[in-house]
DNA sequence: GTATCTGCAAATGCTTTGCACACCC
DNA sequence: GGGTGTGCAAAGCATTTGCAGATAC
């Protein structure tokens, strides 16, 4: 089977250089300003190999010694999801988690015990949920596969069901 | 392909009838009370042909003359959901939208557009689910599978996109 | 009678927004 | 200098919770 799997992340598909200036392009045609946190902040979730909360996102621009308030964290989120640098996928009732968007086509797997997000890819899925969408004339705009799990380490240490 | 497809609904697995006794048991199991409100709601989750929310649901109860505050009708939906009564999912800002748990295990098809909700069952995904959560050594707990689409209607009508 | 269920209002948690000031071009 | 970005505090919105009274058994 052409399962791909990656207990770590899946492949970039772009670098952070190129991702970088392609948010100046976007930031120069809306005639808008640059702004370093904004850099930084989707350098933050590009480097990162762990989904992270906004709540995460400004503790550690804090740590770095890059402060952001939560609002403008809020606030620069929505734009790099609006423009399509990240991605954002729900999990959790802490709020939505952060990916970038320049990554192979994936799915995630999570553990219900640990919060573990592992990603995974598989064509056969993809290639299916076109044929469903295309099957109902609809335009398929975006998907988003979610298996809930515990994982092995969780079920050894009986941590839930 | 095995695609199944179904604009209204995917079939029930269980009569309203066998559904309710089940309540009964599990309320007479806990030593819990009965309460018609809960009867009713998973009763009107059941005859809906569309996933409500919980302010549809309390607007429903109270068009019915069966009124029920919101804070009884989010307590019922947990209590529902904690007992596998019912399922909720995710698809829009307006909260989570509930289902009757007694049906074919599917997937949804979200329009952008118009919000309309189509659900499907593909047992292939499925199957794919299965062994890639035990490759993994993980035990699969539930899956959700969404996708976001533009309906044929929307697209005609430009209404996104 | 006693424990659960309910309604109300207040609290919660994540996110958004209004406003004044700071900063980029 | 004019407009965009930021920080702060307040507001929003779905959901949860504490409490007193109602109801089931």
């Amino acid at each position: 089977m052409e399962l791909k799997l990656n207990n770590q992340e899946i492949k970039k598909v772009e670098s952070l250089n190129s991702v970088l200036s392609k948010l100046k392009q976007v930031v120069s045609a809306k005639k808008l300003k640059t702004s370093k946190q904004r850099e930084d902040i989707l350098s933050l979730i590009y480097n990162s190999k762990v989904h992270l909360n906004s709540e995460e996102i400004a503790a550690i621009m804090k740590k770095n010694n890059k402060d952001s308030s939560i609002s403008s964290v809020y606030r620069i989120l929505q734009f790099l999801e609006t423009y399509g640098f990240v991605t954002s996928i729900d999990v959790d009732k802490n709020g939505k988690r952060y990916e970038i968007a320049a990554k192979e086509h994936h799915y995630h797997i999570i553990c219900l015990g640990c919060g573990k997000i592992t990603e995974f890819i598989d064509d056969e899925i993809k290639d299916k949920q076109l044929q469903i969408a295309h099957s109902l004339q609809c335009q398929l705009v975006s998907d988003n596969l979610r298996l809930f799990v515990v994982c092995n380490k969780c079920q050894k240490e009986q941590k839930i069901y």
